[in-house]
RNA sequence: GCGCCCGUAGCUCAACCGGAUAGAGCAUCGGCCUUCUAAGCCGAGGGUUGUGAGUUCGAGUCUCGCCGGGCGCGCCA
């Protein structure tokens, strides 16, 4: 028997190429040979179009350079035939026993099979979500989570060594918001009614936290009301829409919380967080039912603890991008390509939310990552250029920080579009999502769009249990081969035997084009990882589990010919194991029957 | 106004450093279950890839203009 496990058809046919175009042209014999699989099943299995590639260079007509590379071509015994087609393409046809190879290859392998060295081993950080825990996750996080999750399985089967990271905002405003917001639900239910401002949390989890308070601690919190008032200047009226009357509102806001703060003393630092922590715990409770693990939670207040926040702006200004203008420091942005300058510290003192995202990310630099890539929301585009910006300032080298930014996700229902208000608190949170059409639907629908389209979510569409929606398509591959399996009875064993044995009995069109799908899946998870684009994994599973229902209408896997029915079997567990390990990469589940 | 992203079948979207006749699903129409799960399969129709030029053996893909849509342009985070 030939050692059929370890041939890569792929890597054979490059080298067979590379071997010939040194002959053929020793100053090229470096170029890059790229192996197309041609869409049209007569063009073969493998294409190469490397003497359109190379006629120029070497002054010569494509089809002849193409002739004089396949004359030069070391004899395989993989191969049937050897074309030139079209404008110079060069086609293989493999035999057929070449093609199922790759059965042996999957069974194998196992769990195991697509996995790849790209990535070299070399550390990559992966941030993402990284949502203010000032409330629900909203469908909108959703995607960022399920692309981030996704993305980091696939980079991290790809051969990279992943750390998951989600950045806390627990320094800033928006927590300050919360926590007075907090406080004032508390102070309403033991009946000191303030006025809740337009522009604090609305939501009705800001109550439950309220309530918490209260059962640990009755009415020791409560401070009188018109203190707080009598300091904090009037609202304007609710319908004023203008800047003039939002600037009001926000300063009402601040003043309100500087004055709780005073009235609470430790007690406002319990609020702040408690509520920290409870949003926290919910955001990650939230996540870890959807698939979507951390390896770490960095925390944003941390790099002011530490003094990095002040040691990046402190480093800046010794490179001399800084300067100071109407009271604040700016940093020169526009230096490295940027719109115009950026405040890192403001007239009062504080630093901005830009400062400590800086420290942040000479940190991720520091701790040593080969690559970090963010995903940000698409409305933070115009924020890379100052980012790139200041880590160059730094002398870091910014190309080294990749950005992938997600569009932001519609709902629709009824094919009407959904509010989504913050403001107003209507806003789908991604746990109802997920309740309403279950992870398995979220997570695939959430990914199969390039992270940087439009996405619209039709939550009709999700939940609909029948051949329209994909999830379903791929799950019910799955358990068809389930059921073949257990309706066989044998052991894996006799298959990875019978795959090595009998594949060679696997001739129909449909075997061979699944048997090559199956082959593809290891350049699916490279190309995914190189795009960042998972994407790419949940149209393939498509394919797949198309090429398989086809075949098992065509074809009856349980024959009686025992050599035949097991190379059958062994052509479609490997499928299975595939659609498993493809459905893993993407967090969804694959049920052995449905 | 400036910057970034997008425009592909009736709808939602693919198209692997530019490759051969631009592909799927849904929707529409016509077929297939006494046999391993019909949540399936087979077939048909449906396109000047917004538009005009350019680059080259070759452009949905790259460059420029125009048209249309989204987002961003705070001492907010």
């Amino acid at each position: 028997m030939l050692p059929a496990m370890s041939v890569d058809i792929k890597n054979h046919l490059t080298d067979l190429l590379r071997a010939a175009l040194s002959s053929v042209a020793q100053q090229e014999a470096d170029s890059p040979i790229i192996l197309e699989r041609p869409k049209e099943a007569a063009h073969g299995d493998f294409a190469c179009n490397l003497a359109l590639q190379l006629a120029r260079r070497l002054q010569r007509n494509p089809r002849q350079l193409a002739q004089l590379l396949v004359s030069e071509l070391p004899v395989s015994p993989w191969v049937e035939k050897t074309e030139i087609a079209g404008a110079g393409f060069i086609n293989f046809s493999l035999k057929p026993a070449a093609k199922m190879l790759v059965l042996s290859t999957v069974l194998e392998a196992g769990s195991g099979f697509g996995r790849s060295k790209l990535g070299a081993g070399r550390s990559l950080q992966l941030e993402f979500v990284s949502a203010n825990p000032t409330g629900p996750l909203h469908v909108g996080h959703g995607r960022g989570a399920a692309y981030g999750a996704s993305l980091a399985a696939v980079l991290a089967f790809a051969g990279w060594d992943v750390t998951r990271e989600f950045y806390v905002n627990d320094a800033g405003r928006q927590m300050d918001i919360l926590a007075i917001s907090t406080w004032l639900r508390y102070l309403e239910e033991h009946g000191e009614r303030i006025p809740f401002p337009p522009n604090a949390y609305q939501g009705v989890y800001v109550r439950e936290m309220a309530a918490q308070i209260s059962t640990a601690h009755g009415a020791r919190l409560v401070r009188p009301a018109a203190a707080v008032l009598a300091e904090t200047p009037g609202l304007p009226e609710p319908e004023r829409d203008d800047p003039a009357a939002k600037s009001l509102r926000e300063q009402h806001l601040d003043a309100l919380i500087e004055n709780a703060k005073k009235l609470l003393g430790n007690d406002w630092a319990y609020v702040h967080d408690h509520a920290l922590t409870e949003q926290l715990a919910d955001c990650r409770d939230d996540l870890e039912t959807f698939g979507v693990a951390f390896d770490i939670w960095f925390s944003e207040k941390s790099l002011f603890d530490t003094g990095l926040v002040a040691r990046a702006v402190a480093r800046l200004e010794a490179a001399e991008h800084l300067y100071e203008q109407d009271g604040a420091k700016w940093f020169r942005s526009t230096t490295f390509g940027d719109e115009k300058d950026r405040v890192v510290q403001r007239e009062n003192g504080l630093y901005t939310y830009f400062a400590s995202d800086i420290a942040y990310h000479l940190n991720k630099f520091e701790r040593g990552f080969d690559t970090v890539i963010n995903i940000w929301g698409a409305d933070h585009h115009g924020y890379i250029p100052r980012v790139k910006g200041a880590l160059q300032a730094l002398g870091e080298d910014a190309a080294r920080l990749q950005v992938a930014l997600v569009q932001f996700a519609v709902l629709y229902r009824g094919g009407q579009k959904m509010p989504m208000s913050t403001r107003a608190g209507e806003f789908v949170t991604l746990r109802q999502l997920r309740e309403e059409v279950g992870n398995d639907a979220c997570r695939f629908f959430y990914v199969q769009r390039k992270s940087d389209q439009h996405l619209d979510f039709d939550l009709d569409l999700a939940k609909r249990q029948s051949n329209e929606n994909p999830v379903f398509y791929i799950q019910y591959a799955h358990a068809r081969i389930c059921s073949v399996l257990n309706e066989w009875q044998g052991s894996e064993e006799s298959l990875i035997e019978a795959a090595g044995e009998h594949a060679g009995l696997l001739v129909h069109p449909r075997e061979l084009a699944l048997a090559a799908r199956i082959a593809e899946f290891p350049e699916m998870v490279e190309a995914a990882a190189n795009e960042l684009a998972p994407h790419f994994i949940a149209f393939y599973l498509k394919d797949l589990a198309a090429d398989f229902h086809g075949y098992y209408n065509a074809e009856r896997i349980l024959v009686a010919e025992p050599d035949l029915c097991a190379a059958r079997l062994a052509l479609v567990a490997a499928t299975r194991q595939v659609i498993r390990n493809g459905m893993a990469l993407l967090g969804v589940s694959c049920p052995a029957s449905m």
